[in-house]
DNA sequence: ATGCTAATATCACATATGTGACGCGGTACC
DNA sequence: GGTACCGCGTCACATATGTGATATTAGCAT
């Protein structure tokens, strides 16, 4: 609010003296002179500039970042690690207020562990969710070369949210400056003959094609609980249906694919309703990147552990202490 | 094992050292505390704390960035409101290295002039094109309510480059925080009997309903130059399919909608297989801002301006001046 | 021209800051 | 265990900076 006064004003004077207070400022902060060199190259007194320089602040011409590194729990990292035989796992350290605070979080440190890890010529696979919304939030427009992001899973209609649906490729894709393939089909189908049917479309089989061929996937991972449910949320599934899920032993997904407490992969017809990678693919990335946040989805994080779907894990404190509770170890 | 523990305690002691650094530097810069009292607070020397300020900056941890204002000449401004009767002008001033450097200061100060237009309720219509890419990646990120951002023409297939697309209008979206409708359609059909099919579809129809009712439409203005005409270069035309649409006179378009200098509608096949807004529905609206930069547009700004296809016009010096040249006024 | 007002300069002085020189204690490495 | 080095503290001093009080000027309306 105080910082769109900077530009609102349509006044030319005001225009002249922000751009007078930008100079100065630029001076002082980016070109590291002094006050006083400052004053003689425009001709007004040191304590002016000085003055200049405050009001620069106060107005926002002048802005101020302090970058806080994130810091991550080694020990909880190491524990995963050995617990689960997977590749690697950042755990973020700190409690949050709010989930879309740990989100945010989180969503950070996935970002900067993919950008240390992308390279010129990978295919990035992708599917949705919160947590990689904001992870594509805080990744650092780059240029590469031969990038490409595929969509891992169907998107939605017309009606698509940003944080879920078919815009975290393009968004991704755009933060690369690279192209994205996208799944120009829905999630989840209602018979698995549709299903079969539009797999065979050219294009549709064309992006799964390279999405099987990804270098790295980055995905979220579902937790079936009431009120966390995303396929429910997003519209995809009643509250009844939803129970059904939970009912046949479902804690969580991935990529749309349900499976237990023990990472065992649910033969159910929802399953074989998804347009999108199978488990089975999935399972053959090299590199599969599970970014997910929160204590509630601990389940959904402990089954996709188990069961192999994701190969590395980005996670905070809270998730990590209870996804290793869950596996029978003290905290 | 080892390598990664080597790895492991060397990102461990740089990540203590960051988030130091970043401490310090959050109560020097952000709480304002002097460097005495910092160096009490941690029971370190003064100098210490000088150093560790000098080391947050070096290492980028903290960033100051100036905000330059930017400066429109209002001149050429009234100048152009009063020569096309439009609504309103904004021109940059100064000279610009290239063509994406125009782009990127046009798009900031089309996005300016954006948010203080921007009202709850409203509904934004928006093309597609470098010069809007540039103003939505510069519009700050705000809650409204009740606004919606609808495409205005089709996007392109599953190859979708970020610049240009269906991207657009969900990053607006995004930065709004409001929902999208779009245009699941091909901008460009290949056969007049294909376009009637689709518009009567039922997303299709709605959607267009929509952009029809839009308060605001953000459009960029295209020319039929060589090397600079979008759909050539993306791929909706050859080379020999141009060359005959410069030689019925379109010197450039607006929602793909071409025309001549004088603004004259063309009455082409070309101009009726495009999914999207027609030109008469896009007159109708009341706001309708042209965002574009470049002397190379000049021609197709003209055109743009004399047929009324846009009422507002945000762009560059070079290219306001040329295009009041080509109206044969003396600069 | 005559005031009035707001912006800026001037001056003075107290602090805040940057930095070089030097020494001490801990650490990594041989 | 020795040694070289690094990080940091201490001290000292030169500058840089912030700020209050007061004078001066520019712009502006009458």
């Amino acid at each position: 609010m105080e910082r769109t006064k900077i530009y609102d004003t349509s006044n030319a004077r005001d225009e002249e003296r922000l751009a007078y207070l930008a100079q100065v400022a630029t001076m002082y902060y980016e070109e590291q002179k002094t006050q006083q060199e400052i004053a003689k190259s425009f001709g007004i007194s040191r304590s002016g500039v000085s003055r200049l320089i405050s009001e620069a602040r106060a107005r926002g011409v002048v802005e101020i970042i302090v970058h806080h590194p994130l810091k991550t729990n080694k020990n909880l990292e190491e524990r995963l690690i050995r617990a689960f035989g997977i590749k690697d796992a950042r755990v973020l350290r700190g409690r949050y207020e709010s989930y879309q605070e740990v989100l945010a979080w989180v969503g950070k440190l996935a970002a900067r562990y993919f950008e240390e890890r992308l390279r010129d010529g990978m295919t990035i696979g992708i599917s949705w969710g919160g947590a990689l919304y904001e992870m594509i939030r805080a990744i650092r427009p780059r240029e590469f070369r031969n990038v490409e992001v595929v969509q891992l899973i169907g998107a939605t209609g017309a009606e698509a949210t940003p944080t879920s649906g078919p815009i975290l490729a393009q968004l991704l894709a755009e933060r690369l400056h690279c192209r994205s393939y996208q799944l120009h089909a829905p999630l989840i189908v209602k018979e698995e003959r549709a299903r079969a049917a539009l797999m065979q479309e050219r294009h549709i089989k064309e992006t799964l094609g390279r999405a099987r061929r990804a270098d790295i996937a980055i995905v979220g991972i579902g937790t079936t609980s009431p009120g966390y449910y995303s396929l429910v949320r997003a519209g995809y599934l009643s509250e009844e249906e939803a129970q059904e899920v939970r009912a046949s032993g479902a804690v969580g997904d991935v990529c749309a694919q349900h499976y237990d407490l023990q990472g065992r992969w649910l033969d159910f017809p929802l399953n074989r309703c998804v347009i999108g990678i199978n488990h089975e693919d999935l399972r053959r990335i090299d590199n599969v990147i599970g970014v997910v946040g929160g204590e509630v989805k601990a389940a959904a994080i402990h089954g996709a552990l188990r069961g192999n779907y994701v190969n590395a894990l980005i996670t905070d404190e809270a998730a990590a202490r209870k996804v290793l509770q869950l596996d029978g170890q003290r905290i």
